[in-house]
DNA sequence: TCTGGGGTCCTAGGACCC
DNA sequence: TCTGGGGTCCTAGGACCC
């Protein structure tokens, strides 16, 4: 049974994927805004307001990386590595709250590049996507084409990303990681397991901390040693998991590229500043919850069969609790009255963080939710387009994207 | 790494049905 | 009443991703 293929599904390891990824997206979002925050420590947060603050980085630029601010650090904490007023010659750092709308809107930009010069896109969040290309060149233009796109990206959407090259999704997403910021880097289907090999084990997409740790402690340290161990180890340890991260070791991943589909879940959550077993506050924040996830289904016109609520209780422990019902409804007071419902079990506990999740969803017939416009929007730019995108492909990158732009050509 | 918010996929046990 | 096996749905938890 172990690598079984269904009968007749190609194996093609002679595809051209791209993974795009947007480097430092928000940072760069707020750069292309605010031109004066070029070259400067950038820092976006979540819940970061007028400089008082609880809530995580969600981004930060390099600039303000190199004085130890990272993704998911408390804004304080990264007001003490890079403060935003100078106290004597230290460095300033700025200071954005995280304006998802104004991503998405470039977010769409770039994606309209995206549509322009591959078949097949599938944006996989508001800064990375997939395409395949195979169809549009071969291994001989891939640097030329990948540096083309990333220069264009910067043209019309304004914001800098790192490109990978490679025949799967997997290695390609490994290869746009490689060389970031502002990299493109290939890796034709012959170097693959050469260019996997010595790379730590957590560069694989899937692989965790956790996962990491037990691979260590079976004595796997790289890549190149996840490829070349045993299978059946493997499956043993990690069930279907363990499979696919050693095909991904060895440079093998079958997965085509495709548009991705609906959404399977809807949630929204919320932290407590501090840890609280007051059930006012507690009800009160999730019938705010509750509104917020309703109203979202509401307009993208998505009915929901499952209800549920995710409670974390100190230090960090995440309980789960969800209720089915007969059918697909949208009915947000019965979202409220099962959510309340629901919760009473966690009553007396203290809480830190509360979440309402909708799941199971059904979609009404005209709806078609904004990855879909998007698509939409994707097959229309293709049509009206194309001969224009081809045209810019075509054409040799100039000397000066020559100069800006880091091209490793894996060999 | 004392920890924000929105997601996806996988697993495992139990209920229930045929 | 004891005995099997297969299949599906539901719930809860865990790992991972951006």
């Amino acid at each position: 049974m172990s690598g079984a293929r269904l009968p007749g599904a190609p194996t093609r390891e002679d595809r051209i994927v791209l993974h795009v990824d947007m480097d430092c997206f928000y940072a760069a979002c707020e750069r292309r805004r605010d031109p004066d925050l070029e070259g400067e420590p950038v820092v976006v947060g979540m819940g970061y307001e007028s400089g008082e603050s609880h809530g995580a980085v969600a981004t930060a630029s390099y600039e303000a990386r190199e004085y130890g601010v990272e993704s998911a650090q408390a804004i304080s904490q990264a007001l003490d590595l890079l403060p935003r007023t100078r106290d004597d010659d230290g460095p300033v750092g700025h200071y954005r709250q995280v304006d998802m709308a104004h991503y998405e809107t470039v977010s769409q930009e770039v994606k309209a590049v995206l549509c322009e010069v591959a078949d097949t896109v599938r944006a996989v969040s508001i800064d990375e996507a997939y395409l395949d290309v195979t169809d549009r060149l071969g291994w001989t233009g891939a640097a030329v084409f990948a540096r083309n796109l990333k220069a264009q990206i910067r043209e019309e959407a304004g914001v800098p990303a790192s490109i990978g090259v490679a025949p799967n999704m997997s290695t390609a997403k490994v290869a746009s990681d490689y060389d970031k910021p502002d990299g493109v880097v290939v890796v034709p289907p012959d170097d693959v397991r050469s260019f996997l090999a010595p790379l730590s084990l957590e560069e694989l997409h899937g692989i965790g901390p956790v996962t990491a740790r037990a691979l260590r402690s079976m004595g796997i340290e790289t890549i190149g040693d996840l490829a070349s161990a045993d299978r059946g180890r493997l499956v043993d340890q990690f069930g279907e998991r363990g499979r696919e991260i050693h095909d991904h070791a060895r440079g093998h991943d079958d997965r085509e590229v495709e548009p991705v589909g609906q959404p399977k879940s809807l949630s929204n959550e919320s932290a407590f500043t501090e840890p609280t077993d007051d059930a006012d506050r507690i009800a009160d924040r999730l019938v705010t919850l509750a509104e917020e996830v309703t109203t979202r289904a509401s307009t993208r016109e998505i009915l929901y069969k499952t209800i549920g609520i995710k409670v974390v209780t100190p230090p960090f422990d995440v309980h789960t609790r969800a209720r089915s019902l007969s059918g697909p409804v949208d009915d947000a007071a019965l979202v409220e009255t099962i959510a309340l419902d629901l919760i009473e079990e966690f009553e007396e506990q203290a809480i830190r963080k509360l979440g309402v999740r909708v799941s199971n969803l059904a979609f009404v017939e005209e709806d078609q939710s904004s990855l879909d416009e998007w698509n939409r929007n994707c097959s229309n730019d293709q049509q009206t387009n194309e001969p224009e995108a081809n045209a810019r492909s075509d054409v040799a990158s100039n000397d000066e994207r020559e100069r800006q732009t880091s091209v490793f050509e894996f060999t």
